[in-house]
DNA sequence: AAAAACTACGAAAACCTTTTCGTAAATTGC
DNA sequence: GCAATTTACGAAAAGGTTTTCGTAGTTTTT
């Protein structure tokens, strides 16, 4: 079973590969009567155009490349989704590649997308990214490139991001409106835009509202799963006792391996201890005691993110100039009984 | 910044396209000076090869398109995962598509796919799918196709699952192994393969050990989400109060929607009610009490399905006939404190 | 009736790579 | 020193589509 060409339609018809392309394309040179004809056989012989030709010719590819740090994410595969319905839509495809927090593969795999030729790309930066060249290489080959979650700021292309500063103050400004003073603040990898925000919000809550900062209060989650949840919250306790009002974290998981611990250490949540988590995962709202978090609207990001790209291919054919986009998407603090 | 071509290399060194294609390709009939010559120069131009008309003339796209029903799920964002590491491995690139569980998107992205010109399709089909054209279309069209997980048992082709039967039913021998006789089933989406083979474990097991099958204990969870097993719980409840001796479902996310309702009324698991569930999400070691589980393997499960799809592919480009494979992956029961 | 305009089509180039085949020139064999 | 082989390259076709340009043939204008 080999596909039709135009050549094996124009032959039929006794008719020229051009008239019939032209045909099909509703060119005006051709009459409503070889219109007609070409229609009806090519729907008869269900014709597709192959689209390594179309590629050929176009240098284009309907194909856009998706880059993050990895799949298996709730925040992520949420991301992802958006980006796929809406793709779907424009009959785009998606290429998805995950870095697995290698800044090595992701420079391997921007050069594999370039190589094959997408039209655009869309990058989340894995944890280890220091360098940005292979940034500079997607831009200087002219293909729109929007950063999502994980950018890098000095980049010159679109964004879109959420105020992870805002995000966090607003969470331990709320912490410290309820009367907490002893706040600690499970961190993640040093390395990541939103990762220094978020911790600088914290700071900067602390800061507006005279609380000293106090350094031996923060614990590193690198990896920002579970098990740096239960060993920060582990190290807490041994550290400070009960004197901690309440904790902040980088991410809902690492607030679950926290009151993991805390429920077993029968340290009360949050007459005791107060938990804020991060980025409302799903089953927060289901583990006891349900967990407050910050929505971070990853649907909309990922919608927002190939938005944007869409728009900047859109340009691009058009030959207007880039403008690029920063786009800041809205966070919400969903309270539920950690605190 | 536009790409290097063979024309601009041969004019450059005044060789022809031909010559410089043949040293690149590392053909003998090109001298050994020509040879470091065209190879420095297109290093130092760093030229790589147009892909569109690379594969326009070999009719191969080095690209692996997937359909799975939903990307956020533990599951499947695993096996996606696997595949992408598989893939990259091989310098392949992966389209990936998802159905959202509705058929006729299904059918619709693979003509996508077949019009792409993919190399091979990996599939996990949705609930809805009734209808296998769209599959026999791949198979006419001669492009190897690997259904893992929720599979068409009668078209066709290679495919990758667990013994779903025997993986229930090991489940439910274990619950009467301990003494429970009344034990309820939560039963996934009437359609789907596995779906019913769960079930099947769950009865022949109950037959082997002359328990008489009851059918209203068998609660019909379509969603196989949390919603789904809690308001199931809360049924059961209901319907039979603490007659009940275990439960059995089929998926851990409803399990946990099940705990979550014997939590809040206070029925004592696994005192009361023993709960078992299906596929060991890794939040079922984290919640109160501990869930236990069949671990179905989910990143053997992507290895597999994409080594078979790469042995297809080779087979069939070096013109061996395809013979389709049948992989079970193994499982386990893995024990916890919620049986 | 000649000039201008329009209609409907085809030839051909371009997109870029790969591979087969042909052939000069250089080398070897006798 | 001539025939046979080897070496090293190039021409050209094929893969399929799209678009520009050219042109017969027909219709309209003056």
């Amino acid at each position: 079973m080999t596909k039709t060409t135009l050549k094996e339609i124009a032959d039929i018809l006794d008719l020229s590969i051009s008239t019939v392309s032209k045909a099909l394309k509703g060119y005006p040179d051709v009459s409503q009567q070889t219109k007609k004809r070409v229609l009806e056989l090519t729907e008869s012989l269900s014709y597709t155009p192959n689209t390594f030709a179309q590629s050929l010719r176009s240098r284009t590819s309907k194909t856009i490349g998706v880059i993050i740090p990895a799949m298996v994410h709730y925040f992520f595969s949420n991301i992802i989704d958006a980006i796929l319905r809406e793709a779907e839509s424009r009959d785009y495809m998606v290429i998805l590649m995950q870095s697995n927090e290698d800044a090595q593969l992701e420079k391997k795999q921007v050069d594999l997308l370039l190589k094959k030729g997408v039209d655009g790309i869309l990058m989340s930066l894995s944890n280890k990214t220091h360098n940005f060249e292979h940034l500079q290489k997607i831009i200087d080959y002219n293909i729109p490139l929007v950063l999502f979650d994980k950018i890098a700021k000095l980049v010159p292309c679109s964004k879109v991001t959420i105020d992870d500063i805002k995000a966090s103050y607003d969470a331990v400004q709320f912490l410290i409106n309820k009367g907490h003073q002893r706040i600690a603040y499970f961190r993640g990898d040093l390395n990541p835009q939103n990762s220094i925000d978020r911790f600088l919000g914290y700071k900067k809550a602390l800061e507006d509202n005279d609380i000293a900062f106090d350094p031996s209060l923060v614990y590193l989650c690198p990896d920002a799963d579970f098990k740096d949840g239960y060993t920060a919250a582990e190290k807490l306790i041994n550290d400070h006792g009960t004197s901690i009002d309440a904790v902040h974290s980088i991410t809902d998981l690492t607030a679950i391996g926290a009151i993991n611990y805390f429920n077993k250490k029968n340290i009360r949540i949050p007459e005791d201890i107060a938990v804020l988590g991060f980025s409302n995962w799903f089953m927060s709202s289901i583990i006891t005691p349900t967990l407050s978090s910050v929505e971070q609207n990853a649907g909309k990001m990922g919608e927002e993110s190939i938005r944007i790209l869409f728009d900047e291919m859109d340009s691009k054919q058009k030959g207007i100039t880039i403008k690029h986009q920063k786009i800041v998407i809205d966070t919400q603090l969903v309270l539920r009984n950690s605190c």
